[in-house]
DNA sequence: TGTCCTCATAGCTTGGGGTTATACTTTCGT
DNA sequence: ACGAAAGTATAACCCCAAGCTATGAGGACA
């Protein structure tokens, strides 16, 4: 079985006729239905039934089929790396962030480095957990910048730093004199989860499980800054990382101290297998300074 | 990148050299330098670099290769399930099973089965667990036989059977006048341990912990028969499972029942892909009949 | 310096996979 | 009932990727 005979067979069985495979592939109905012959023929047994005129998938195609989709998505993952490598650029970091650190740690990281290596371009992209990994992977970033990452094979974490939560409510509030707040203080207003998919939102969900406390949930945010803008927006009040918390934009925001003694990380991803340029290397620190500084800076202030 | 240019780039990365991955491709040197000039030109990038008249991968060509490799993983897989459903042949039925059931239990119900099919053809195998699994997924083989399998995705598993647990000992032994033992009588014999990378031998081996013995362990065996004959040749006492302990050949092995509610599930397996032919079905409840009776008359004898 | 090893180049052949044109079959609408 | 539409297969042609042999070119080493 050639590439071109996988190609086809997956292009004929997902479109569910010769026609359409050939439009998806960009080539004439002809091609597709003479390399689908030659594929039968070199395998030895039909793949479609030739049944009034239409292609129905045979016992073998159906079974077969799951296979080459293996093969199609490993050749894709495949060609993905390769194209991503072509485009490499020892002069440029490539940085994939979730939202939080977008609107502040890392612009002003960014900034700083650009005014001492000012030939060091920069691309930047906010990516969910799942993706800033695959990015990795594929080699399509650099960095990966998160919270608490899982083990994943092939990706070495570096920890940044460390940050406590901390509550948000709109400005007007009050809880009345406290000026830190427990799990068990939030228990009667409207509250924004943040979505268990997420790291933080797994690291929270369990701890105020562990409190045995009953937040009346109004809504979900896998986003912290959407969650935060909620708030702003008086939607409810909601618990989030330090970073999100300080973030600039919406002054009706109270930012309150949670009592707690549990924590997250901020880590920079690397790929394993690509070696790291220096610049890599050093704006990693810049990174570290960066991302310390503004934890630290909060620290300080709550 | 083409096929080729994987399959080439694949065997000049593994072997080192041009001349080489020309002989494990069973073509000639010119071809391989030329096709793999050419998946250069067209990745944009050099895959190696030539120094020395020897060739030397480049990162970017150590990177890509763990990529490519995966590919030619799943296309290896993908052309065993291709091959074997060439050779597919609904008179017959393929089976793999543990050693265990090789003695007695599969001859016998394969024997019976074939007195009313005569037209039936069968071909056994003997592998080990994982092995099993792996040859039902590239639809090998149909039907798998073995002990406790854990839940793999895409094989069903269907019990036939529960068995219990006896201790092998040498003929001439005696347990003061006992005629049933507990773990606990074993402590002062060398034991022979089933190997804890089969079902059983995790099974027995966190049993024996929970009882808080200790076993005087002297060998370790994956294969259960291999185990019942270390007890015939004088070498200690071992735990099995039913099939094993009553199967023939060494006469000089007594069987006593282990006191304990422990038991193992005998399962027949079945790739959830491959539509089980009417034979298939049919054997396989020839199977349970005959495991069934295998236990069952066991255990009135026990 | 000659020999051996390795990779690259040149020139030739083959066949897989592309094209267009066309025929065949089934379904469907008037 | 018959022509149009939709789908697949066949025929005749073309091109280039990839195979071959023969040979050149650069290092390593005795």
């Amino acid at each position: 079985m050639r590439l071109r005979h996988i190609e086809v067979f997956h292009a004929v069985y997902s479109s569910g006729s010769v026609t359409r495979a050939a439009e998806v592939l960009n080539v004439s109905q002809p091609s597709v239905s003479k390399v689908l012959a030659h594929a039968e023929q070199q395998l030895g047994y039909r793949l479609f039934d030739r049944v009034k005129g239409k292609l129905v998938p045979t016992p073998e195609a159906n079974q077969l089929f799951a296979h080459v989709d293996e093969v199609n998505d490993s050749l894709d993952r495949m060609r993905h790396v390769a194209e991503n490598l072509r485009t490499a650029d020892k002069g440029r970091v490539r940085i994939a962030a979730t939202p939080a650190f977008g609107i502040d740690v890392l612009p002003a990281a960014i900034a700083e480095y650009r005014e001492q290596h000012s030939d060091v371009f920069f691309s930047v992209e906010t990516l969910h957990h799942g993706e800033i990994c695959r990015a990795l992977l594929e080699s399509r970033i650099d960095i990966g910048l998160l919270f608490d990452p899982g083990v994943v094979p092939g990706i070495s974490s570096e920890l940044l730093a460390k940050g406590k939560f901390f509550v948000l409510t709109p400005a007007d509030m009050a809880f009345g004199d406290k000026t830190s707040l427990r799990v068990s203080d939030l228990a009667d207003y409207p509250f924004i989860s943040l979505d268990r998919r997420g790291p933080l939102g797994r690291l929270l969900s369990k701890h105020i499980q562990s409190k045995l406390v009953n937040l009346n949930t109004v809504a979900y945010s896998e986003t912290y800054q959407v969650a935060r803008s909620l708030v702003a927006y008086g939607a409810g009040i909601t618990i989030t990382d330090e970073i999100t918390a300080r973030s600039n934009g919406h002054e009706n925001i109270r930012i309150w101290p949670l009592d707690t003694e549990l924590t997250f990380r901020i880590s920079a991803l690397h790929s394993e297998e690509a070696p790291m340029s220096l610049i890599t290397r050093s704006f990693t620190e810049c990174l570290r300074r960066h991302v310390l500084n503004f934890v630290s800076s909060s620290r300080a202030r709550a």
